[in-house]
DNA sequence: GCTATTATACTCAACATGAGCATATATAAG
DNA sequence: CTTATATATGCTCATGTTGAGTATAATAGC
């Protein structure tokens, strides 16, 4: 037995980024681990702490930092009850250090960009589907995450597909295995499903926030922020669209400077506008998304 | 010195219902407390553990829970640190036991569903805008919060206004007191921040899911359902337009049955209609609100 | 000059929203 | 019975936003 109330205590944080034109995280132990540690006593707030230590480890400039959840469900080999306390920071520029990879290793069916038809998803929603016809709420619940039937895919659902698969013994470290395993990069504990929540978070905050714009250098065009907010929405957009979205709403300025072309007309540079960015849609309840085919 | 990683974990719930047309918590200690306690082991998860708990003390049904933050700033008397998670819950109907009291005793600012003018508010923004007039930051955040400059009323920035109000020294628990305090009900602890945070966060899921329904009876008046959101939104709707907005969703279905008139024509009862309400909007971005006259 | 490629500008139909007017059905008063 | 009042419900219309596409501009390579 253990005093009640007394537990141990981790934080764990995903640092974002974008990385080849993919959303990238710090990760540790080849890949299998996020940044961690127990949560001392001392510090002001955890959130101060967390953003100090990554800064002084790692050199690594901090943008907004957000709690996610605080995980309580596992008890640690004492029996004593391990709260782990996840973070989501953002970064705007990565270190060559470390062990950034790309979150789309982790969970590939999130990335929805080419509207290719996606066999990985196609095989997933079979298995899927097998799995949940005798449940009706179980069913239900596949229906909406992964938008069948007519229902449409909802990119802020990273979670709940996650623990549906999961649930489905289709991904690694799932209690059962059900024959057919996911072919995806997994990682210890219960880390993926902290990414997972943090990619929902992610994608949830870039519609009403200018938080994407933590992840670009100071100055881009507005094709790379439409492909930083691709990146992270893991859907392609409508170009024109985005445009008018972007620039109806002030909330970036013209630097008057022009990309050192590659090819086809120059593209101008742009900068962050945090006056007319308080309240920013981007979009509003609705990303200018180009329409995906549906699977299956 | 205590040990890395050790820290006492509390649990506390805001029991959040609809009564007598106002937002309600259910309070304890004269109302100076939420119900709270330690985090046991040996219990499947925190939410259950609420779960569980509540319903056997009150009998209280609880529909959807959901944590909201874990605040992990404060130390207890040995310097231990407290990290105390914070949980929603929704209940259709409050026992007559326990102590019912009004969201807007704590937080009377919050409540902007009268449009005459707003003395309480007045004199709020009257001190606050003194009090950050010299700080360029400090005062950019207040414009936002409470909505000066042709800014608008945002509802949901609640926990945002109330931490301004918390450190220019206006709420009882400040540091700091101004020469001005607000005439409001106080809490112990930190727990009138953590109600904040409730009632940010229930303002922004009514918008985007059928959390009302949660707090409301089977059968109901579209008035009934609109005096629902004003009460927790805190802010008049206007009636034709969330009629048209609710019935273009099928959100809910008619039971057949009509009201006992009080005055004027009866009233449809309507029922909630889960099957069309997976991804409802009540409103999608935009709640159809009345206009507010700006305070000021 | 021409073509390919990308950036940028503009158009138009469909839909959503804000605001208000009109009608229906009840109770209470005369 | 008639009228006033109160509430529910139905409809209109101007405006704004969104989806989807067409047109033009500026560059590189030939």
């Amino acid at each position: 037995m253990t005093t009640p109330g007394l537990c141990s205590a981790d934080l764990v944080a995903v640092l974002m980024t974008i990385r080849h034109g993919d959303p990238g995280i710090l990760t540790l132990r080849d890949g299998s681990s996020l940044p961690s540690g127990p949560a001392e006593s001392g510090h002001q707030s955890l959130q101060k702490d967390l953003r100090a230590r990554v800064e002084q480890q790692t050199g690594i400039r901090l943008g907004h930092i957000e709690q996610l959840y605080t995980f309580g469900d596992t008890l640690d080999e004492s029996g004593t009850r391990l709260v782990r306390i996840s973070y989501m920071a953002l970064a705007s520029i990565w270190s060559e250090e470390g062990d950034w990879r790309s979150v789309y290793d982790y969970l590939p069916w999130e990335d929805r960009r080419s509207s290719d038809v996606n066999p990985l998803l196609t095989r997933i929603i079979a298995h899927i589907s097998d799995w949940s016809a005798a449940h009706t709420h179980r069913h239900r619940r596949c229906v909406i995450a992964f938008g069948l039937d007519g229902h449409s895919w909802d990119d802020e659902l990273v979670l709940q597909r996650y623990e549906l698969l999961w649930e489905a013994g289709m991904v690694a470290e799932s209690r059962f295995s059900a024959g057919f395993m996911l072919n995806s990069k997994s990682m210890d504990e219960d880390y993926r499903r902290v990414l997972a929540t943090a990619m929902s978070r992610i994608r949830a905050r870039i519609r009403y926030t200018p938080a994407v714009f933590d992840l670009l250098p100071d100055h881009f065009t507005l094709l790379q922020l439409q492909q930083a907010m691709e990146a992270l929405a893991g859907r392609p957009m409508h170009k024109q669209n985005f445009r008018r979205l972007v620039l109806s709403q002030h909330l970036v300025t013209e630097t008057g400077r022009y990309e050192q072309a590659g090819q086809g007309r120059p593209a101008r540079f742009y900068r962050f506008d945090p006056a007319g960015a308080e309240h920013c849609y981007l979009a509003g309840a609705k990303l200018p998304l180009e329409p995906i085919v549906a699977a299956s």
